[in-house]
DNA sequence: GAAAGCAGGTCTGTATACAAAGTCATTGTT
DNA sequence: AACAATGACTTTGTATACAGACCTGCTTTC
């Protein structure tokens, strides 16, 4: 059995929780002692949760003021996908020649899942396949740093990948782009793999910088 | 003025500082009651300071029994360096083109400093030199997240730089790596400067390799 | 009318206290 | 002799309490 968490690793969860599906807004302040209230636990666990979350770069930390999430600007979307870019190319490179097809299995499972999710409307459910199966191609090349630099490059623009899914054009696009990734991997075709990552990559981008752009603005 | 630091910034400064000189030793165990008495706090701020390691990789945890000094393996160390090669070679391709002559008048600075403290013995402080060096040249690129991600791969690496440079053999090669790597910045020559800069990584991760082999094995 | 000063309330940062998990040496059992 | 059980001791995890930084809106001053 599972031992018991620690109210501080439930707190930590239960955050992330309210990052990925929109409930901490950003730019909002983290109210410390609403928070701890909210799951039953002093604020003591509350702040060693943020301050994970802080150096993960997913809130930020204004001593005296407090926490707040994380909001992203376009130069910093701009530099998150460039990073992205790289390590995940790397990632590519020493991963696709490397998958079985119990990797290529798995990885379609989660395309199906995510589509399953879409058509029943659940966006954060979506979403949430959506980067499992991309995670699950990154993990091939099984190298745990660069994996979890990935991750974190992820987490970071989770609040906004929520927004772009509610578009179901963006939907579409996406579940074709999945597709034709199943066939490169299975294929071990690093070359294409790497073109349409990419290109899935770049639509992404732009459609998430519309949006920032829009969002400001309204503000 | 610059405004009065919280207990928990004095810790997380302090600890950082003991594992960049070698006070902490990997996988040895941090209590936080006599780090706390140490610092004249309580244990609330030295915990919020380790979590920020923590979630830096530079300590690890363990609920229940506590915060450990991280040490590295053969293998952490390899993929450490896989990936600084990526994003150093990133921020060079970026930067180089930039560097102005002040640039590069900061950088030779930096690179005296650490020749002199060298000479005076005084091995932790070229190894802090020997990190501004190298960083005011990533710097160059002026992408703060890829920055900050090298800073992390260079954090992890803290207490084998130490070790490295504890060799005089290594300082004197060291430092005439970095005499070529002035003249390749000023030049402005990218593909050089790569030349350089990866030569000397590898000759830097094979001498702790083999300090690290020969450490596990005296255990 | 704009800037400076001043309570009152809010929220954070940290010390302290206590409960529970882990560690370790000793004892009892097979 | 090996091993499980026990209990004292150490150390961690978290609740609570309190001091001090920050914000807000008001008043005062020029």
């Amino acid at each position: 059995m599972p031992k018991k968490a620690t109210a501080q690793e439930t707190a930590l969860k239960s955050v992330r929780k309210m990052l990925a599906t929109g409930k901490l807004k950003p730019g909002q302040q983290i109210i410390q002692d609403a928070l701890a209230a909210r799951l039953s636990v002093s604020r003591v666990p509350v702040r060693e949760a943020l301050k994970t979350l802080q150096a993960e770069g997913r809130v930020v930390h204004d001593p005296h003021r407090g926490y707040f999430v994380a909001s992203l600007n376009v130069d910093d979307l701009t530099e998150i996908y460039q990073l992205r870019t790289i390590l995940e190319d790397e990632a590519l490179r020493v991963g696709i020649p490397n998958a079985t097809p119990a990797d290529v299995a798995a990885i379609k499972g989660f395309h199906e899942e995510g589509i399953a999710a879409g058509l029943k409307g659940d966006v954060p459910q979506m979403a949430a396949f959506n980067r499992k199966f991309h995670m699950a191609i990154y993990s091939l090349c099984h190298q745990e740093r660069l994996i979890s630099m990935i991750e974190k490059l992820w987490d970071s623009l989770d609040a906004y990948r929520v927004l772009f899914l509610n578009d179901s054009g963006n939907r579409d696009r996406t579940n074709d782009d999945h597709s034709q990734m199943i066939q490169s991997v299975k294929q071990k075709d690093v070359k294409e793999s790497l073109k349409i990552q990419a290109a899935h990559r770049e639509h992404a981008l732009k459609a998430i910088k519309a949006q920032l752009t829009a969002r400001s603005e309204s503000d």
